[in-house]
DNA sequence: AGTGTCGTTCGGAAATTACCAAACGTCCGA
DNA sequence: TCGGACGTTTGGTAATTTCCGAACGACACT
C-alpha cells in the first residue's frame, strides 16, 4: 500500500476518532493521533507519527500523553530499538473500563458539588423549599447514576447486554 | 435571602456545573446559566438571567439554545407576561434520557465512520490483516456499546440497579 | 567527561472561540 | 401601520487554545 492510498484510507478514521476526541474536550491532533495509530501496520514510533500526521515532535509527544492517560493508546518496548512505540488499545474492556472510569469521575465531582450546595441551602434559613428539594433531586439523580455506572463496571459488555435483555421478567 | 448570600450559595452548584458543562464541550456560560437557574426559586426570564449571571443578552440567548437543544432546560409560559421564562429540567428520567441520547449519536456516528474504514480496507488488496482485524473489533465493540445503550434506555435507573444487583446469578 | 539520540518543556505566534454591542426581525396592541 | 417590547443574528474584539521551533534534560555508548 502506498502513501497516498493509506492517506486516502485514513480520512474516515481519522475523522471518526477526532469527533469523537472533540466531544470529550480532547483538541483535534489526540483523535489524528488515534487514528493514525488504528490504521498502523506496527506500533509507530515518534518520529513516524510526527511524518505521518504532519505535526511536530511537541506537539505528538504532548498529545500521546493524554491519549495514554485516558487509556487510548500505550508504549511498547521493541526489542534492540531504544526509541518508544505506540499501539493503540483496542479490546473491549480495556476501552470500557475506561469509558466507565473516567465518566464516573465527572459523576463524583458534580455529586461532591451538589452536597455541599445542598448543606449549604439548609443552613441557609429563608431559602425556598422547592429550590431545595430540586437540588435534592438532582443529587439523588446523580447518585444512583453513579451507583449504576459502579453495577455496570462489574460486567462485561456481553454479561451485561444478556442481562439486559433477559429483562424484567 | 439577599443577593449577596445568594451569590455565595450559587458558587459550588455553578462550578458543578461548569464542570459539566465543559466535560461535554460547552462553554462556561452553559453552566452557569443551568446552575443559576437551578437554584432560581422560580421560572426566570432572559433578563433575569442577564442580570443573575452578567453575560450579554446575545450570550445568554444563545447558550440557553444549548441548554434547550441538550434537554438541560425548557421554556415555560408565565400567566399575563409575553416573556420567556426558562425552567431547569430536574426529573431523573428526563436527565437519563437525554444522557443516553447524546451518547448514542455519538456512538453511532462513529461507528458509521468505522463502517466506511472497515469497507474501504476489504476493497484495499494489500492491506496488512492486523490492521482489518483491528479496525473490526473496534467497530464491534462499539456496535455492542451502542446496543448496550439501546437497552440501557429502555429502562429506567432503578429497574437497571436492581436488575443489575440481583446479577449473575 | 564527551557525543549523539530521544523525549519533554517552554515561549511566542497563529488560529480558534467566547463574548459583547448594535442592528435586525417578529409579534402584539393601539 | 405605527410604536414598543422581545429575542435572535451579526460583526468585531478580547481571551483562550493550539501548535511550532528551540532550548533543555535524560540516557546510553565511548
Amino acid at each position: 500500500m502506498d502513501r497516498d492510498e493509506s492517506q486516502i484510507l485514513k480520512r474516515y478514521m481519522v475523522d471518526a476518532c477526532v469527533k469523537g476526541a472533540s466531544s470529550c474536550g480532547c483538541c483535534d491532533a489526540v483523535g489524528v493521533l488515534r487514528g493514525t495509530l488504528f490504521l498502523a501496520d506496527e506500533p509507530l514510533s515518534m518520529d513516524q507519527l510526527v511524518e505521518d500526521t504532519g505535526y511536530s515532535k511537541s506537539t505528538v509527544s504532548s498529545n500521546m500523553s493524554t491519549l495514554e492517560r485516558l487509556g487510548m493508546a500505550k508504549r511498547v518496548i521493541i526489542q534492540g530499538d531504544k526509541r518508544y512505540h505506540y499501539i493503540p488499545v483496542t479490546d473491549p474492556d480495556s476501552l470500557k473500563k475506561d469509558m466507565t472510569i473516567n465518566k464516573r469521575e465527572e459523576m463524583q465531582s458534580i455529586m461532591v458539588a451538589l452536597e455541599k450546595t445542598e448543606r449549604d441551602l439548609r443552613a441557609c434559613e429563608n431559602i425556598s423549599p422547592a429550590t431545595l428539594e430540586r437540588v435534592e433531586r438532582v443529587r439523588r439523580f446523580y447518585q444512583r447514576m453513579d451507583r449504576l455506572i459502579d453495577l455496570i463496571s462489574r460486567y462485561n459488555t456481553e454479561e451485561l447486554i444478556e442481562l439486559l435483555e433477559r429483562g424484567r421478567g
